[in-house]
DNA sequence: CAATCGCTTGGTAGCGCTGTCAATATCGGT
DNA sequence: ACCGATATTGACAGCGCTACCAAGCGATTG
């Protein structure tokens, strides 16, 4: 016969229970939803919980309830500062609430991204915030058929699997385009580097701003699969100089680029703007304090992080956003380095 | 009497079973420990759960096993290029294992240290990673108490909870202005921002080069605790050439600041390294493609989060590393900004 | 004053898996 | 052919909590 496996000196909600004179439901309903009690047992299992320093036994309760009190988080990177922005929102909406986060990491594959979700979707998160609009046709089925609130982060677009925050992508970078045509530059050459979908809209963006105004020429774009850096920066402008030595300005995807170009223009002598004109994306710390000023476009990560988790929290706690898409929008950040041309 | 809440379609382990044809325990030990099996069964299970894709219920496997498959991971700040390096590599060591990662931000507060350590170590971790050698008595004492692997990292010191990974603050700082003395520096300020346990032992090392070659002034020295940036850099430089006009040099505790100073240098038209050396600390990406090319101490972050998360794992695994102290060591990445003064 | 309603509270069983030990099968040695 | 040792396998109960109903209770209503 099987010998009984008590663990002693641990303290278990019967114990609170016991401690408090109800029965352990009640103390349970306690943790689940204090309302449901009277005022009186309410306080009396509450000083319980505290004298005992009971600890509540999550996986007990995942097993009994069927459900966790888990976001599950899938983002392409874990290095890009972009992403550590959202990470931070993210945290701190839900700092203090009772979920906590299950983080991972496609590294920009959605094949990997699909794999993570049926792991992550097998342990029924009580929510789930996942990056982008491309998920493979599978994992948007197994996302449908599951019965949580999921969140869409980083940009908008057509019907949401069910929540969307973000921005256009692509209006972002045809502004960022304007702005600099409005400055006077025209011949504007491209720098983009991991070109995932995100990256792959803000190309389509300029392609769109430069055809508008007659001035587009493929010869102006440099993009690489490569995944960005400030060194590649330096280089892939190297190359857009060779293939279009006549350019007076540069649209780079992310400010990575942008301070490689910036570099890269110091090595060769190239007065920035006057001979040559650079505008970022993302609007990175640092591009209000290089020397000159960089001009990017700011994108409200932090705020599209913390919303994100707030829509997830809301939803789950019964008051769903009446708004399922947001769009955070970006603002074009100008600065000396695409100041007017003379 | 209640009803039996069974759910009809969910594949469980005793449905693998069943169709293997064996005892659900002998699925169980499956998963667990598979070379305890004979190879017909083994092979029966696998093909069983394969066919019925059966996937684990994990709060049922750490509720009746008593512990988890989560190894906790505590770092002061999600933003910090440096942790998500770290991050990165603990990642890399993970995927595939079993293991999963819970992650918190303990934002440089050993409070909210000690609070995150209580509630992860209520959930029984399989193991645990922490940052630094600073924790409260407290956090020393449950720590201590508890019976999981647990490695420390960022930096190595004397009495390690149990495990540790990283290298000396206090060298690596000596030995960066070792350097600049080599090149001929000799009036060289410090620079630093949050002044974290890590970062003070930086500024140790510093005075104790600067006292040995009889160099130590105070008014050298320029620390904030706000948090870095490369606008802070700019600031601080400035802040210190008001209180030490005469500086040839200035170490500064991260790349940050140090990019920082570049570009106050710049837009104060002082020629980097004729009129100021500037070594910066971590030796981040952009510090080799910057103009001039930044020096900087190279510190092995991803190698950390790595091994820390494979030093786990071995424990874990019976296979407990034979050295439980590792010092990964740093090199002095000598570049253009601090070349030899002429 | 009986019937009804809503609010609290409790009893019972079970969520899906694994620790414990017993039972059986297999094997080499004498 | 027998014995004990080792490798596999299985039975059972229980990990700590909550879903599900039912029951108790005072208040409300016609």
């Amino acid at each position: 016969m099987a010998r009984k496996r008590i663990t002693p000196g641990k303290i278990r909600l019967a114990e609170v229970a016991k401690l408090a004179g109800v029965s352990p439901i009640t103390a349970s309903r306690f943790f689940r939803n204090p309302e449901a009690l009277s005022a009186g047992k309410r306080a009396r299992v509450e000083s319980a919980a505290k004298e005992l320093g009971y600890v509540p036994n999550l996986a007990a309760r995942a097993l009994a309830s069927q459900r966790t009190e888990v976001i599950g988080v899938l983002i392409p990177s874990l290095t890009n500062n972009v992403f550590a922005d959202v990470l931070r929102g993210i945290y701190d909406a839900l700092d203090g609430s009772r979920y906590s986060i299950q983080l991972a990491n496609t590294r920009y594959s959605i094949l990997q991204e699909e794999r993570l979700l049926r792991l992550f979707l097998a342990q029924k998160p009580a929510g789930l915030i996942i990056t982008g609009i491309n998920q493979t046709a599978d994992s948007r089925r197994v996302m449908e058929a599951v019965d949580c609130p999921i969140v869409q982060i980083m940009e908008v677009g057509p019907s949401p699997i069910d929540m969307m925050i973000g921005f256009s992508h692509f209006d972002a970078a045809k502004a960022a385009i304007a702005h600099l045509l409005a400055q006077g530059y025209w011949r504007i050459g491209f720098l983009g580097a991991r070109m995932d979908p995100r990256v792959q809209r803000r190309l389509d963006g300029y392609r769109a701003a430069m055809t508008e105004a007659a001035l587009f020429d493929p010869q102006l774009i440099v993009t690489t699969a490569i995944p960005t850096s400030v060194t590649l920066g330096g280089t892939l402008f190297a190359d857009l100089l060779a293939k279009a030595p006549d350019i007076d300005a540069v649209f780079c995807v992310n400010d990575d680029l942008a301070l490689g170009a910036l570099f890269e223009c110091k090595r060769r002598h190239m007065a920035v703007p006057e001979q040559m004109a650079i505008v970022g994306f993302n609007d990175l710390e640092f591009m209000a304090s290089s020397e000159p000023t960089l001009s990017s476009v700011r994108t409200n990560r932090y705020e599209m992080g913390r919303n994100a988790a707030m829509m997830v929290i809301e939803t789950l706690e019964g008051r769903r956003p009446a708004e399922p898409v947001v769009d955070l929008g970006f603002s074009v950040m100008e600065r000396q380095s695409s100041a007017r041309r003379s």
